[in-house]
RNA sequence: GGAGAGGUAUCGAAGUGGUCAUAACGGGGCUGACUCGAAAUCAGUUUGUGCGAAAGCACACGUGGGUUCGAAUCCCACCCUCUCCGCCA
């Protein structure tokens, strides 16, 4: 949620921002809300200042054993207009929060305008494998290897979804468990959230009411829904809290799979595990101070990178532009992996700062501990990492000509093994 | 699922229609006094949001409605927590 007072202060910075993100938002309609509201309040506060004034006479009145009547009767027409004023005060409030609900965020100092195409390549890991042979692509090598089985698991979970089988079930852990490893040597929380969340939650990441089609909800009263990232939970831990400054900065991490529902299908081009409703991911997540936040950006950049580069995997890591951003978000990161099937780089881990977004909507401050000033925090994710890519990159990047696979270093501790072999 | 109890500041908790909700009482925190220092003791202090240039005003007793001149208090709906019983991994 955008800061009323800077739109308020500061409309042109405001639009531009937001004509960046290619939000067309009528600013000027809002503007006029909020005059339109300060006035209410203005004049309803005023009415009610006087009725709390005169009401207190009444007890007084009744003591002396004086006639209360006719200063009821005037404070009864007072009462009428006050609960019209509270009606309209209520609906221009409401009319403003649900306005400012589906802005997105401001693009943060030095991101670029435009889409995908105006990413800009960052940092680049490695090289493109090459092999004297006939390359395969992962899902035939997953299948042959007997780590996925596609038909199965689509016979249990419909489109877009698989089976891990067997060693395809262990390299998928034994990567959680390097993931998991790693940040506990870094220092940080690791949190198990519940997997089912309130609409509140999804309303405080900045996905609802927006993407509300987007998430699997569960049929019953209310609004339950499964989580699409472990952010959404993460991002709640603190929702309605004030924190102590020394609270600050948090680091954490979760493990949580990731129900997605992809409505408008990829399929066709995005064969395997590519994109499916149910993939596996390791999220970080930090609370900071606004001073430390884009410190904080860079330390999480940093840790996605060497998990990525602890697996040896060539990628190249880009910084998007303002439209290739999520709505709540105010710059993001994305490692992108090598799928030399797909001639293509695909994305395994977006590390974002959010800046006081989403800790507006959630409303999440912390107290300074000098000047006693309340402030909002600042809130970053990022996935620490998303494996359902990661398991094709593996296969396609590290097979051999045999159609076997050589298992990364990192993760032979893990999974017992150097080499995985069709059997 | 059944029965009961309860949601008031940083914590415990009083307050069942009025003229002290920043809110009794107690604890904690902070500041000061006393002390070589600490403990103990004493005194003071300790919510957030909105509107406003400011003074100040308004709002908030789980949430949303209702009754009333006036609601923490009465009525309705919903949410949450705890205890007991049942069921279950």
């Amino acid at each position: 949620m955008l800061d009323m007072n800077l739109i308020r202060s500061n409309p042109e910075f405001v639009k531009a921002g937001l004509e960046k993100k290619g939000c067309d938002a009528d600013i000027d309609a809002l503007l006029e809300m909020d005059q339109k509201r300060r006035s209410l309040v203005t004049e309803n506060e005023a009415l009610k200042a006087e009725r709390n004034r005169l009401n207190k006479e009444i007890p007084i009145l009744k003591k002396r054993g004086e006639d209360a009547a006719a200063l009821m009767a005037q404070l009864k027409g007072m009462a009428d207009r006050v609960k019209v004023l509270d009606e309209a005060q209520n609906a221009a409030e409401e009319e403003i929060r649900a306005f400012l609900l589906r802005l997105p965020n401001l693009p943060a100092e030095g991101v670029v305008a435009g889409g995908k195409e105006n990413n800009q390549v960052v940092k680049r890991f490695g090289e493109k494998p090459s092999w004297p042979f006939e390359p395969k692509n992962h899902v035939e090598l997953c299948a042959e290897l007997g780590l996925i089985d596609y038909e199965r698991g689509v016979k249990m979970g419909g489109n877009g979804y698989w089976l891990y089988t067997d060693l395809g079930a262990r390299l998928e852990w034994a990567l959680l468990n390097y993931f998991i490893t790693e940040h506990i040597k870094d220092g940080y929380t690791f949190m198990l959230p519940p997997h089912i969340l309130t609409y509140e939650c999804g309303l405080t990441a900045g996905q609802f009411p927006k993407f509300e089609e987007d998430v699997y909800r569960l049929a019953e009263e209310g609004f339950h829904f499964l989580l699409p990232t472990a952010e959404t939970a993460l991002i709640n831990l603190y929702r309605g809290e004030i924190l102590d400054e020394d609270d600050l900065p948090r680091r954490l991490f979760a493990y949580t799979p990731c129900y997605r529902r992809e409505a408008g299908s990829y399929r066709a081009s995005e064969r395997g595990m590519v994109r499916g409703h149910q993939f596996n991911k390791v999220e970080m997540f930090g609370y900071t101070k606004p001073e430390d936040s884009a410190r904080m950006h860079e330390e999480l950049i940093g840790k996605a990178c060497r998990l990525v580069e602890g697996l040896g995997l060539h990628y190249q890591l880009s910084k998007l532009a303002a439209q290739d951003c999520s709505d709540a978000m105010a710059t993001t990161f994305d490692i992108e992996l090598w799928l030399p099937s797909m001639n293509e780089y695909k994305e395994c881990s977006s590390v974002s700062n959010a800046m006081d977004y989403q800790a507006r909507r959630g409303n999440i401050r912390f107290r300074r501990k000098d000047t006693k000033k309340i402030e909002f925090v600042h809130t970053l994710n990022g996935s620490g990492l998303a494996t359902s890519r990661l398991m094709p990159a593996i296969v396609e990047q590290f097979q051999q000509g045999d159609g076997s696979v050589v298992v990364p270093e990192v993760l032979r501790p893990f999974l017992g093994m150097d080499v995985i072999r069709r059997r």
